[in-house]
DNA sequence: CTGTTAGCGCTTTCAC
DNA sequence: GTGAAAGCGCTAACAG
């Protein structure tokens, strides 16, 4: 968006030279521009009753200036104004990292719509940041607290978990589908469910179990994965790591069964995954689940919907959302008796792509 | 969540009762009840450096009290002392009604962060506001705003439409997948593309055409529904409705099926209802394209491994969704030569469930 | 070891 | 027709 920031630098530009230098354009700059007083410049850039009583002129020259000097509200000062003493309202935020699982993110914002829905007697606004390459570090608000009260990380990376636990934000966090010593977390038994569906594999008496990792590394990720080793534990089993997505699910099956090493079993470590898998499997004429068996994780909207319909694990995503918006809102007003944390116990969906036990 | 609602309102009343009737729980009333200067409070609250020095016995205080009323600091009052003049910050909400169509928020939220990052000299904080059934009417901050700066209407009702047009929002807005004579938005070619996907049913010389169209009515929607009815103009044809989910479009299919009439071509609104479509033809034996064809509309990450690969529209919904920030951002700041909108041209790619041209 | 005071940007009451 | 001034809640420089 280089024509935009242009215009607005060009703007920063005139201002340095015509007034003072790098001030903000504040309603008290308007006024001084066009020279009436900041009383003035309100009611009229507010279409305020009030307004109508100003001369022609002067609503014109403060629209005018206002305009030109790309004049924007602060809400900040805003709101503090017009707050109505006594209200209570809570900034949250999620912090999301963006190259991360795109499919879960409105699931989370629907359970937290779920939460803030059932208060009555807080307002609670939501942000949303989206972390770059950088992570939570990028998050310069978590530290010098003015934007929000309190944070939901959103499946972070290792890097990231590592960070927080040696720079402590100074706001209150709740992390989604992580532990800690020393935050609240919502956390799911990952570690169980995943050892349960490799146990189905085994007792299939597979002969070439693949694993769909992920190359992410994240504490979630991590338990699935030691889940499946611990379960294959003397079994021969292969890990494929390719990333959330279908394509990488596809592709990373078409070059196993191009290599000649064609699976019996495939543990997917999330649905889009075994998405692709079943797509790579069909296109190379591997019956499902007659020649390969896939088991999926996460159990999202379509999963009931693959051909044959996929096996997977529901993972209650609007739940867990919900409990970590609980976990945050009493950390903020409540802090004494907090309940630190909720685990979620994961269950099995057999569906279609895997056999009954021999 | 009742319980910490519970607390909250146990602790308003011990405000009434103990101290000033509905004060809010300030800085102020923080030292005030512990009987220390605002600054002592804030200075320990904060943790700051300063703190140190304050004798054992006050920190104690001050952090009880702070616990006890439940102390939570107001964040537009920080925000507004502690930003650096000349920063400009823009607060930008995207509206989104909660009941349609989840798997397009993330995408939605993709593009938005590819368009933050792109700024170099503003900042811009996102909020997310789910509405609920009250739709944007519910959304008071519209009208008397002290929250945002502008806002993203995404996938807005026609009766939302029908009420941004009779009661004008207070601060600017820009409508995600809709056109409107008097606010600034982000289209595409629904209608012209939708005709083409049908043109190319009545091209293979169906007999018996489909439709599954959602109940929620929409712009976008009713456009795609006109370009497949201009088509189908003087064929025979059926609509049914259904909801923009796999399940909906599995139920549709297979009541359609149940009721002997097998559809021969299937026009579907969206990829999560086609993939459902799928799903019902497979499980009652209809081969897809031999014995139906099925296109779908969006183009959602999954819709390239269905079984077979289902034709679609490419919708590209973060290109859309980052031109929806840029006129927003441009509307704030530089309202004088505003682009009102952007139209893009949607691309039908033909998969696996269509077949080729007689 | 603690408190007084100024001021962030804004809206609104009241005075001229 | 217009402006001065108070104050929302907070932080920090400075004064004791």
């Amino acid at each position: 968006m280089s024509s935009i920031a242009l215009v607005y630098l060009i703007k920063l530009f005139k201002k340095e030279t015509e007034k003072e230098i790098f001030m903000a354009i504040t309603l008290k700059s308007i006024a001084k521009a066009a020279n009436v007083s900041i009383t003035t410049a309100s009611l009229i850039l507010n279409q305020k009753e009030g307004a109508i009583r100003f001369s022609e002129d002067t609503i014109r020259r403060v629209r005018e200036t206002s305009l030109s000097l790309g004049y924007v509200p602060n809400m900040s000062a805003r709101n503090l104004r017009q707050s109505e003493s006594g209200n209570t309202s809570l900034t949250l935020a999620v912090l999301w990292p963006i190259d991360a699982r795109v499919g879960l993110i409105g699931r989370i914002l629907t359970g937290i719509h779920h939460f803030t829905s059932s208060l009555e007697t807080i307002t609670i606004n939501l942000l949303v940041k989206t972390m770059n390459e950088n992570g939570i570090q990028g998050v310069k608000e978590l530290y010098d607290p003015n934007l929000f009260n309190g944070a939901i990380l959103a499946n972070a990376s290792v890097e990231d978990e590592a960070y927080i636990h040696k720079v402590p934000p100074s706001v209150p966090i709740v992390l989604f589908s992580r532990t800690s010593p020393t935050y609240p977390y919502v956390w799911a038994s990952y570690f169980e469910t995943a050892k349960k569906v490799a146990e189905h594999f085994i007792e299939n008496k597979h002969r070439r179990i693949v694993i769909l990792a992920s190359n992410l590394s994240s504490q979630a990720l991590d338990q699935k994965l030691a889940g499946f080793v611990e379960a294959l534990d003397g079994k021969e089993y292969l890990i494929r790591h390719c990333s959330f997505t279908e394509e990488s699910g596809y592709d990373a099956v078409a070059k196993l069964i191009e290599a000649g090493d064609v699976p019996t079993g495939l543990i997917c470590v999330c649905d889009q995954t075994a998405m692709g898998a079943l797509s790579a499997l069909h296109d190379r004429g591997i019956r499902v689940p007659d020649e390969c068996e896939v088991f999926g994780f996460d159990n999202q909207s379509f999963s009931n919907f693959t051909i044959p319909k996929l096996s997977t694990v529901n993972l209650p995503v609007e739940e867990m959302a919900y409990s970590a918006m609980e976990l945050l809102v009493q950390e903020n007003l409540d802090p004494n008796n907090l309940v630190k944390h909720k685990k979620f116990e994961l269950e099995m969906i057999h569906r279609g792509t895997t056999k009954k036990l021999i």
